[in-house]
DNA sequence: TATTGTTATACTCTATAACTATA
DNA sequence: TATAGTTATAGAGTATAACAATA
């Protein structure tokens, strides 16, 4: 198979790059969430974090957004009604779709545990340099922009 | 709880971001191999990666590097070595060791599917500019530091 | 008929605990 | 006794397929 190697070795070596580091930071995020929350899942965070930033989604929103189908995200949510950490409810002008969002509790839960990985995380970039700084935070952004775009 | 806010903001955005980026790296990843490889998880991914650069690695190593515990990485190269994608063998001068390898075939599908996504990768990053393209792989450099070191 | 979501089934990931074998 | 690894068990994530309800 003709692999469409690129012309530009940089582009090439930034993708191995990326291929390393991603899941570096999967790993890392991973262990820091349970050293604070040893109950919750990164699926499960992923979806309280999608629902913390967008209230009201329905179903096939968050199912969009986890890249699973709608079963996954069906037993996902019914999970965490059942712990009380995500209300869903019926959309009265569409009564096919379901209206979810994060319970007060919920809420608090999950605020606590962003805010302890952010803690953590910004201990170890405290040490960087702000030019280095602020190379990561441009980076990210542009790999946001990457990841993002399909 | 006192969560240690730091002193700088640019710090605390600069891991919101990283928060925020990691996980839409990992669905792009997973889609990516899915699309390419649908049988093998992203655990099966790292597992094949760990090997393909540390062939010879224990199950410990392996453990370690996956942030697992020994049963979940044994079922794990269990399941490899039962597709003849791994070999597992004792070690002569440890006999409670295990010496872990990719098959010849393990590392041929394995280079093959990391080739695809790197060209896929690749065709993103390709849209940005020499300049971006240079950022983002310092950034990432940095990232890898900061994830690696504890 | 198409869309939204649920449920059943099966397989993988994961941790804990109990176990074997080796050092 | 301590270490390397396996196995049993149980709970969670995931996809596919079959289904119900709504539009």
């Amino acid at each position: 198979m003709e692999t469409a190697t690129s012309i530009r070795p940089e582009v090439d070596a930034c993708a191995s790059a990326v291929l390393e580091v991603v899941p570096l930071g999967t790993r890392w995020l991973r262990a820091a969430i349970r050293r604070r929350q040893p109950s919750w899942s990164l699926p499960q965070l992923h979806t309280l974090g999608f629902l913390r930033r967008n209230p009201g989604a329905s179903l096939s929103d968050l199912a969009g957004h986890l890249g699973t189908g709608l079963s996954t995200a069906s037993t996902l949510v019914t999970r965490l009604v059942g712990t009380r950490q995500v209300d869903r409810r019926e959309d009265p002008s569409e009564r096919r779709k379901s209206v979810l969002s994060l319970t007060t509790e919920g809420q608090a839960q999950f605020d606590a545990a962003l805010e302890a990985s952010r803690a953590e995380l910004s201990e170890r970039l405290s040490h960087l340099s702000p030019e280095q700084l602020a190379r990561v935070s441009e980076a990210l952004a542009l790999l946001h922009g990457v990841f993002g775009e399909g």
